[in-house]
DNA sequence: TTCAGGAATGAAAACGTTTACATTCGGTTG
DNA sequence: CAACCGAATGTAAACGTTTTCATTCCTGAA
């Protein structure tokens, strides 16, 4: 292995006078500066991290501790995080797939001491175990989770936001009397979906709500469209807290040639690519997974440069509404523009 | 910050047992093991992995240079690294999404002296980019790329064995003349596909073969759809070069009124999520691309554990067709179950 | 001519950990 | 009882880099 003392003897320098040049110290003749770079690339020097982190106190790197995730989601996340990271020049160490919190608590423990801090994102995660795992001198930043009484800064997605803006949509649209299928209980999304759905149809006179039980999965979609179409008197428009029961519930209705929109409108929340393909194509609401990785690197950024003691703020991230064909929005003749309304 | 020596001066023992405690060295009282665990857990202590880097010449960390990826393929990719990685301890630097190769080159570069070893996967790697920017004494695996005259492990889809697979499944079903959708110029997946198809036509008396361009979007499969309607000979059968194509081409037969797979039948490639919800759910070859990860990480690990020169060796992950509606072959009751095929 | 001051470079300490080697201390054996 | 041995623990060097401080050398002013 070819270190910095090396390239020192190869050029004829101090190591460092080599250490300058490399890192772009200002005092250090060009000439020399010239001699010690031709010296390094002869020798196909590369510095060594541990070495240098030791001294200067900084890994740059970042680490970011995540669910068991799918698809779009982890891509975009991932993405948006590293794009983020790359433009600061800071690596990205990815601890994914915990199952049980026990791993997740390893993952953790084992970051520390090689990052300069970390984003976490996981269910299994409350104020205990954040308590117990994570050294307060650690930069953090939890995405998309809250757990109570803890302080760290938070960016998280907003649901209810999104789902005030779905109702309103599907309300404008002239629906009244709307059905809403839940996520699952105890799940911090699925209540925040919710209350925006309530509220919104609380504001609005002449207006409706039913609820219906779900766990997110595509068949209690499928069952909550057959217990609607088994009902005595059937919504104007139903609302899914997500895609997948969006999409069983639009299983069911085909099944029962129940035509939507005409008959009934659908509309779901996460816009996952399969939403653009189902017949018709969902209305939806719409999340922008790279820019929640995004700024929560960005938010851990600004607390790893400033040393100062964590504000405990929290950042939320718009979602937009994605109008298809399933509301009763008429596609034009290509059948594949949309409209996106940005929430307000 | 909280070291080793404070550890040490809470347990009222001397750093190297501290040590020793801590790694799990056998020569160490269960007593004295006991008061060392008991000062760490009091102290928070987490040890640097920099120093412990600096001394054992080890990261314990694997680096991922992958290209632009998106949805499924990416999560799946990393999951099968990432879950392989800790089985062996070792954790996973990923570095994605670049858009050309002066980007690679900077990540890949800066990967180096910070990792035990990379895998690679990507479109702007070539021979004298490896040469140039990736130094001999790392470790390295590259991923469904083959530079020429560059000796590294592989790892690899079997495209052309996932073609063939397929093309077997269609003659089976009793379709003689099959048209295959092409994939881009120049790209080596899309070559191998297509040689697996046109070998096992060629290899099958009274079967015959017409080929269409595309370049792996869905228009490109809706055009080729359209050509194949006009043609005045239409195939028994249409074999997209992936999935995205024969969603194209599919909905060129549906809007044309042509019954898939009772006019024609449809197969696709990759087994993207979606080929699972189009009408009629489309038959696929899939690839499992966690596996893919997993095999790339255990064959990184094995190199970097014997410190002989690596082989030059290739693996090559089966793929499997999956038989869905498109093809013929009728779903059964519910319409849910699939039948797996793994290709010979 | 002398000396101050600044620019370029070198010497050496420091970072936190592991580990080879040294030391201590009971206990066993001759 | 002496000598030795092995187990448990301590001491200190080493890892490759950055950075502080010291040194050298040159320029320009007194």
């Amino acid at each position: 292995m070819v270190t910095i003392k090396d390239v020192a003897r190869e050029a004829k320098v101090s190591v460092a006078t080599v250490s300058r040049a490399l890192n772009g110290s200002a005092d250090v003749t060009p000439a020399t500066r010239a001699r010690i770079e031709r010296a390094a690339a002869r020798l196909r020097y590369v510095p060594m991290g541990a070495a240098r982190s030791l001294v200067t106190r900084r890994t740059q790197a970042v680490g970011a501790l995540l669910p068991d995730l799918f698809g779009e989601f982890f891509s975009e996340l991932i993405r948006g995080i590293d794009l983020a990271a790359r433009a600061h020049g800071l690596h990205l160490l990815v601890s994914s797939s915990h199952g049980d919190a026990d791993e997740a608590a390893v993952a953790l423990r084992a970051m520390q001491g090689r990052v300069d801090g970390v984003l976490i994102m996981s269910p299994h995660v409350d104020a205990a175990f954040l308590r117990k795992h994570l050294a307060d001198s650690v930069p953090a930043v939890l995405l998309d989770s809250a757990p109570r009484g803890y302080r760290r800064p938070h960016v998280n997605i907003d649901n209810e936001g999104g789902a005030r803006a779905m109702t309103r949509h599907l309300l404008a649209l002239g629906h009244r009397h709307i059905a809403f299928i839940e996520g699952p209980e105890g799940n911090r999304d699925a209540r925040e979906r919710r209350r925006g759905f309530e509220q919104t149809i609380a504001g609005k006179g002449g207006a409706s709500a039913c609820y219906l039980g779900g766990d997110y999965s595509e068949d209690s979609g499928f069952r909550a469209g057959r217990a609607l179409l088994a009902a005595r008197k059937r919504p104007d428009a139903v609302f899914a807290a997500n895609d997948m029961m969006a999409i069983g519930c639009l299983s069911a209705f085909n099944e029962a040639g129940v035509r939507v929109p005409d008959e009934i409108a659908l509309a779901g929340f996460d816009d996952i690519p399969i939403a653009r393909y189902t017949h018709p194509p969902l209305t939806t609401v719409h999340v922008r997974i790279a820019q929640l990785g995004h700024a929560a690197l960005e938010r851990l950024v600004v607390q790893m440069q400033t040393l100062e003691t964590p504000e405990a703020d929290v950042t939320t991230m718009p979602c937009e509404v994605v109008v298809r064909a399933s509301c009763g929005f008429r596609a034009n003749a290509t059948g594949r523009q949309e409209d996106i309304h940005t929430q307000t």
